[in-house]
DNA sequence: CAGATCTATGACAGCGCTGTCAAATGGGCC
DNA sequence: GGCCCATTTGACAGCGCTGTCATAGATCTG
């Protein structure tokens, strides 16, 4: 029988409670650390702890009423490496606060989404992230029922369900129009990857357009795929813009299609910013080391991570925290553009 | 009371039962999807759900003895976007089966490493998969102990403790080697980063390393640092091997150094692979859109992550598996060398 | 139509742990 | 010495669910 062989082999509380001539409760103690057991004690348990090879049963603890160290993630997708950023500046903070992160990926499909919120919710996290591709009403509920702290990540352009880390994209959009038309630019072009499933690319266009339209501009061309931002996408798309007379720079959707672009125009012998100009979005390391450093805005992802689990930790120990955290972005003007 | 504001909340199997007017057995089966229900009660039940919110506690579930489905995953980084890759194959294959992954990050630390075993292990997934660093006894015990499915992911170079899924690091090394030197290429350096926490890189650098002795070659230069891989670095590196006269060709330990090489002879005025070739490894996307694509060894990362959800899926579906699954490597021939 | 076979439903115990409350022990102090 | 208090330890119930076994109808068979 299976289950004879499990149960055989699983060591409990019991087990090393009999091992170490004590009670349950008082292996209990000792496993969680606690201040009230004597020293002698401690140690005999200890032993026993070895001895039997005794591994903790969270799910039991959990069940029986202490809090879960369990922290629900879920992300739009790790392929793009922005998310993987913000989570691994999630882990690192959790981790060390003895928390781990249950993970679930949205593919930036809302009803999956939803679905991943009421799955890992089953498991009674003590805290979920999100970055949430578009909230439904259903996803909303569940959040606001389940009575446990959230954060939502990445933008801060609209109301949070409860607390909020990231920054604004609409700004960002409009600060990286408002540099480049001081640096003297007037003719712009838009390169874009899916923008109805990335919203935050969605509204970094609107703020870069609105920038340009209060100084009487637009842009001039538009080139956009319903695909997931790549590098090849970015060259294709722009290699597709610059047969047909482009502008003097071309905006992109983030760093990885800018790429796409930088590369083309290399390709083509095009000096940057000379001939074409290039902007992005996310400050990625490769865009600062290529041969024309990338024009972009730093994002700051992996802080945004540490933000987001700073806020969770500060509700666990009880502190009153901010609703809504703006971690900033930096300009970083790079030879492109 | 903040506990009883909490019982007073949370929806349990008996409360949906009672509003349904039916036992909690018949709930959990219906919560369940089980067959052995009537239609008229499954619509009754799946109304008193809707009504009363009730939200499935797979704590309670998996103590009480049905099997977990979270799924314990270890890996050395994320901000190195071939584990990212890994994990998003591994995702995706999982998710569709109605598991999670729970996540452990060790930073390339073996202690780290095993504390996190322990600690994931107290969760009782249903099965590990882990990129090992280099798994210490302790590790090694408490995974024999766990009497759980055990994937290894990343190489095959050494023997698992249960199943391993990946590809022959020291082959790849060797294969790109034989393919250089078959291009004629005869004078070659090495440039790397911290090979002591990767142990995978130092295997292909072997690898490349042998495959040049048995032609009577060696590496002419090296220059490494104790950092994770990345563009810059790669950059550094190569501009110091080039301030002292540069080998023929360059074999990079990944596509991040190498793109950070490529990008330095550009910015150099240098023709790759004229005046220098270059070599990777991983077949990153950008490497293959750069304007001189690059040379390297595509390791089909997602599909690692995706095998390795597959073995386990097969394991709990009681199916014999393979115990050592090689997916193999593309040599990509770029015009890099 | 009795007996056999299904199907649908329920009662009950218990998974392994921890919160709560109670009890035992050991000083310290007047 | 007797009382009080702090420290250390334990008994017990129960978290919410599911496995197991039992039961009540429904359907079939000859």
């Amino acid at each position: 029988m299976k289950i004879d062989i499990d149960k055989a082999n699983r060591v409990t509380l019991a087990d090393v409670a009999e091992a170490a001539g004590v009670s349950e409760i008082t292996v209990s103690r000792v496993v969680r650390g606690m201040a009230n057991v004597s020293q002698v004690t401690v140690s005999k348990v200890e032993e026993a702890i070895v001895r039997t090879g005794y591994v903790r049963n969270r799910l039991a603890g959990a069940m029986a009423g202490a809090v879960s160290n369990q922290i629900a993630v879920i992300l739009p997708s790790l392929s793009n490496s922005v998310f993987a950023d913000v989570l691994d500046g999630l882990e690192a903070r959790l981790q060390s606060a003895g928390f781990h992160s249950v993970l679930g990926i949205s593919n930036y499909d809302s009803e999956r989404e939803a679905q991943l919120i009421e799955s890992l919710l089953g498991w009674q996290p003590a805290g979920l992230v999100i970055a949430p591709t578009l909230l439904s009403d259903r996803s909303l509920r569940l959040l606001e029922r389940g009575r446990l702290p959230v954060v939502e990540v990445m933008d801060i352009d609209r109301d949070p369900t409860d607390m909020v880390v990231g920054i604004s994209h609409r700004q960002a959009g409009k600060s990286m129009a408002y540099y480049l038309i001081g640096r003297g630019y007037r003719s712009f072009g838009y390169v874009g990857h899916d923008i109805e499933g990335d919203h935050r690319a969605a509204i970094r266009r609107d703020g870069f357009r609105a920038a340009l339209q209060e100084n009487g501009l637009d842009f001039e061309t538009e080139a956009r795929a319903d695909a997931e931002s790549s590098v090849p996408l970015g060259r294709r798309l722009t290699g597709q813009i610059l047969s047909k007379g482009a502008p003097r720079l071309l905006y992109f959707s983030n760093d990885d299609m800018a790429m796409g672009g930088l590369f083309e125009a290399m390709s083509r012998g095009l000096q940057v910013p000379c001939d074409l100009a290039v902007a992005g979005f996310n400050g990625l390391q490769i865009g600062q080391s290529a041969p024309v450093a990338l024009t972009t805005i730093e994002s700051h992802r992996a802080l945004i991570g540490q933000r987001a689990a700073e806020q969770l930790l500060g509700r666990f120990a009880g502190a009153e925290v901010e609703r809504r955290i703006d971690v900033g972005f930096t300009l970083l003007p790079g030879a492109s553009a």
